[in-house]
DNA sequence: AGGTATTCACATGAAACTATTCTCTGAGTTAGG
DNA sequence: TAACTCAGAGAATAGTTTCATGTGAATACCTGT
């Protein structure tokens, strides 16, 4: 009986073929040969870009543009373009692309250094140098031999509001000490209010040239969308409407075409479980609420300890239909540490702790004043409560409770 | 009634501290010549 | 004497704690009518 459900089961995996041709494609990774519906910011910052070719300094460039509109790809495809002219040209160009939000990777200043010193082919530990060290050594090796440093910076923001702004100023300097070498620098960040908050001099030499990127509008989207689904999906597959749907979906959210490719693979991924041969426009709706459910739940369970107490003390008030305030929580949490043997922290960082769970949109905190009775925050949870029981298992089992 | 001052219950900020991980350095030790 | 070992000093970093200051509006308290 089992064996006979367990046969169908592979039966049915070797099926699945019906749907995807190659998933890949609509994988943010994935580096299509075209970009789409982008020409125009392409052509400029290429423009700007070009005297790199010819070994002359081009200026530093701030792209910005919301999440999913098509910064890092054209960015990524660009820097391509010109190693390979480079490369054929035995151009002595280097691009190197950093992202500044990767965590423990290069998320602060001597990380960023050690990144940059690393790409330049030096060997550099992940700490124990004083920062001023790994300066050197990335300055030594980068004035050893005459080349062209690009230098692209993603998600810059992130690192200026952990890390501050003294490696940008430090990176817009270098040149001045360089003697047969030159840097520019490439920013990247999502939002355009970032480069008003760092020091002006920073701001000054960093934004030599502006690049805005608009979000992408549905038809756009919708573009986007064909192009990659033609070559992902087998013929076929897509019922009428489906792209249209994915793309005015993620239209309505400033036009993130990385949502708008999530949602049409979920949506294959969907049907596919369901050993259906197409994708209807229902699974699309399938797929936007198992996106936000698998996102919950894998933050909740990737989260450490005390913000899954701190969760939990949450999730435990809630059923009472009140509105929860920090002081209530921070009571349960307390009680809830004894019992688990748990170290318990201050309310000065429990507060911390559920900003940050709201920042990750678990829950939603917001500060209210109540006038004689002080002031603190209104907290409510974002989840269905279907998803919220689940929550409070997975929370159980982390926190070994019952 | 209308205006001001208080007051609550935290929020928010900054600095300092703790613990961990890692390098570098130099003293002490070992083994071979 | 060269090579090796190992402890201690010094760094970077994450996660906290400690201390200090801020804050919005419901109430308490006046004031003059």
């Amino acid at each position: 009986m089992k064996k006979q459900k367990l046969t169908n089961l592979f039966e049915n995996f070797l099926k699945k073929d019906e749907i995807f041709n190659d998933k890949k494609v609509l994988q943010i990774s994935h580096m299509p040969d075209v970009v789409e519906h982008r020409e125009e910011q392409i052509n400029q910052i290429a423009q700007i870009l070009a005297p790199s070719l010819k070994l002359n300094r081009p200026s530093n460039i701030f792209i910005y543009g919301k999440t999913g509109s098509g910064k890092t790809l054209s960015m990524k495809h660009i820097a391509q373009n010109m190693l390979n002219v480079a490369d054929k040209n035995k151009i002595p160009l280097k691009i190197i692309y950093i992202n500044c939000k990767l965590k423990r990777v290069a998320d602060t200043e001597y990380r960023i250094i050690a990144q940059l010193g690393r790409e330049l082919g030096e060997k550099i530990p992940n700490t124990g140098l004083p920062t001023d060290e790994v300066y050197r050594i990335f300055f030594d090796a980068l004035d050893k031999k005459e080349m062209l440093l690009l230098i692209t910076l993603d998600e810059i923001d992130q690192l200026v509001n952990k890390a501050g702004d003294a490696v940008l100023y430090n990176l817009t300097r270098i040149n001045e000490e360089l003697k047969k070498s030159q840097v520019s620098i490439i920013g990247i960040s999502n939002n355009s209010r970032f480069i008003d908050i760092v020091d002006p001099r920073v701001k000054s030499s960093l934004s030599e040239e502006d690049i805005l990127f608009p979000p992408y509008n549905a038809l756009q989207l919708q573009d986007i969308l064909r192009g990659r689904a033609n070559k992902a999906f087998k013929e076929n597959v897509l019922e009428d409407g489906v792209l249209a749907k994915c793309a005015a979906y993620s239209a309505k959210e400033h036009g993130d075409a990385r949502r708008a490719l999530d949602l049409l693979r979920v949506a294959g991924e969907v049907s596919e479980r369901e050993c259906l041969s197409n994708v209807q426009i229902k699974h699309i709706d399938e797929a936007e609420s198992k996106i936000e459910h698998d996102r919950v739940l894998d933050i909740i369970t990737t989260q450490p300890k005390q913000s899954q107490a701190a969760l939990y003390s949450i999730l435990s008030l809630q059923s009472k239909g009140e509105a929860i305030l920090t002081g209530q929580i921070y009571d349960i949490y307390k009680k809830l540490c004894n019992q688990t043997g748990l170290k318990t922290l201050t309310q000065r960082r429990i507060g911390d702790i559920i900003a940050e769970l709201d920042m990750l949109g678990i829950i939603n905190a917001k500060v209210i004043s109540k006038g004689r009775y002080g002031r603190t925050r209104e907290i409510s949870l974002s989840t269905p409560d279907s998803t919220n029981n689940k929550i409070k298992r997975i929370l159980e089992e982390g926190l070994d409770l019952l």
